[in-house]
DNA sequence: GTTGTCATGTTTATCGTTAAAGTGTATCGT
DNA sequence: ACGATACACTTTAACGATAAACATGACAAC
């Protein structure tokens, strides 16, 4: 009735049972450290008085623990998750997190100026935070670090944790495939944000700094592999349709256009591949693409990619941010080149 | 060097600068309870020695607020997000909750004896639970509640808060609209569990414990507006491919086959299309299909479906649930009937 | 001159839990 | 029969922050 919701502590069973408070925590979390009637009927009363376990916030103030981990992603949450790699990926560390008896914490990486968002990431009670996004440099990583919070990247570095393909090597693959098949003139279809709603060429240079480290090391291989072809790079937004705008606009409606387009995802050579197809150009005859994820699109839509096992990589990411006793806490997975019918020998003119 | 990680806390920085702890706290909570200039010195002081803001365990423990709200959604993770609706609803819900300084907690919906997820959901530290998954009816959802956790709904209900469609009258929508259009026999996809990973037929009566309330709802409005119509019921998992199979073992590879089949969301629509399509037939000629959501997919396949504006309802969710003193707590969208290519006149046999 | 109000702080008392150390009894090897 | 161990608890002391109430001086209103 007029009774307010009785906050039922610890200490409420504590009394009803005539035992000590830490006994009833012990009930909880160190199970072998009392008798099991007692426990038994410790966990009785609770449920007699509705009691739902520790508080979350008493113990992470105590313990230091939260048992939560966050999830780092870049840009808008619509795009982020409309990418089924980032899903993917979401769902191995969702996977293993759970095991460790935690839960997922979505934060969104905080733009340049945005002391909000910086606020959102630097206070979060949080064990670990799982960067899936492209950058691994982030405004404030080193005070998150600073506050004891494990941080796990998903590509290599010199140092810290991270879960990761072989970037370079990836883009070795694609090159010898594309030099193998004669191609001599590459469009790149990067990944970045798009100022003006435009896509934009960039740099070799500038490569790292727009979409990503990834992105660079990607760039690297394929270069190595194709010395001396001519290698253009463009900035296509996140969505697969801005990539079918950027390819039109960089490597479609243009003279002398390339003969393959690399893009970084699955996603973005899927945009592509529409924008080609919408030309009356046949991907993998007048065109070469290739991809980057091997989602289960690509394969529908006969994308030439390579594949990364992006639920496995989300599984270790979750081991290494709530297991810090893991031994290993760098990890290269093994990729892998699939080819299909989007890539083809480059076309005589 | 030797010195472990310093725990700088406000006491470090009330006592450096000669303030009440108190006036720390404020220069952080409550910026208009002193003097600017303090406030200046303060924040200077905290960026000087690395302090970070209030700790989420502290504040959680002493306010009782944590500024997260948990996402509560059904089944497993990869496919809850495949939904593009799913996602819609997350981007709304995290953009609206982010303007209240707070984050989305990723939680999944504990099975009948799953005792883990259970104390998972219980122990969360969160202020606010947003249900995106069909049904509101979850073991454990009382104490929640008592424990002082805003709940939110997706789907209406007599009490408690909820952002929702009328669903019955979505289901009217579309019996009227196969009426019209003289289908008399028509078979219900609708998600679920499935046991053996095979599709099954569920009577009228079992719907809501199968599929959902949601799912009810729009059954009986379908009844209303087809009562002489011989309807059947498809339980048939949660991914397209599944429906696809579901609607080839009860549908299409049959004797008396429907005309007419209701898909209770477009993902679902969109493999019982591709299902159609293998064996021949014409969506919205040999055979009418109907979706729900209408996300982006089901425009370019020429769908018909219900709009529903699954953005909105997860930003007004996200509303309920960080602010109690928002008035209006039960709240109904619209929704709108959206005529496309896949449904049309039953043929005549 | 008295009272009231405001701005700007401080003091005090917790929030609910767990780590660390301590207490008392039973069991055991030698 | 002795100290050593193990067991099953209890006592003590925080973890870091904020709500609520109280203090102080300035300034305005009457």
């Amino acid at each position: 009735m007029g009774a307010t919701a009785s906050p039922v502590t610890m200490r409420t069973l504590a009394e009803k049972l005539g035992v000590s408070v830490t006994t009833v925590s012990n009930a909880y979390s160190k199970p072998d450290r009392l008798s099991p009637e007692l426990r038994g009927q410790i966990l009785a009363t609770a449920k007699e008085l509705g009691y739902c376990g520790p508080s979350a916030a008493g113990r992470a103030l105590r313990s230091g623990r939260t048992d939560v981990c966050g999830f780092l992603f870049g840009g808008e949450i619509a795009d982020a998750f409309a990418d089924p790699y980032t899903i993917a990926f979401l769902a191995g560390l969702s996977e293993s997190v759970e095991r460790f008896g935690a839960s997922v914490l979505l934060l969104r990486a905080p733009g340049e100026g945005d002391d909000d968002e910086l606020q959102l990431l630097q206070r979060a009670a949080i064990d670990a935070l799982v960067i899936c996004s492209s950058t691994t440099e982030h405004p404030g990583m080193e005070l998150l670090v600073q506050r004891g919070v494990r941080v796990v990247g998903a590509q290599q570095a010199a140092e810290g944790d991270w879960v990761a393909v072989n970037d370079e090597k990836a883009g070795r693959l694609i090159g010898k495939h594309l030099a193998k098949l004669g191609h001599r003139r590459v469009t790149v279809v990067v990944p970045g944000e798009l100022p003006d709603e435009e896509p934009f060429e960039v740099a070799p240079e500038e490569i790292g700094a727009v979409a990503g480290a990834f992105a660079a090391e990607r760039f690297r291989g394929l270069r190595e592999k194709l010395p001396d072809a001519e290698l253009r790079i463009v900035c296509a937004g996140w969505r697969p349709k801005q990539a079918g705008r950027a390819a039109a606009g960089f490597a479609l409606d243009v003279q002398d256009r390339p003969t393959a387009i690399v893009a970084m995802s699955d996603l973005l050579a899927l945009g592509v591949a529409d924008a080609v197809r919408e030309r009356g150009l046949r991907p993998g005859r007048d065109i070469s693409i290739t991809g980057f994820d091997d989602i289960p699109d690509a394969a529908a839509a006969g994308l030439t990619t390579i594949r990364q096992p992006a639920t496995d990589k989300g599984r270790l990411a979750g081991r290494l941010a709530m297991d810090p006793d893991y031994p290993q806490r760098q990890i290269t997975l093994p990729i892998e080149l699939v080819v299909r019918s989007s890539t083809g020998p480059a076309p005589k003119r």
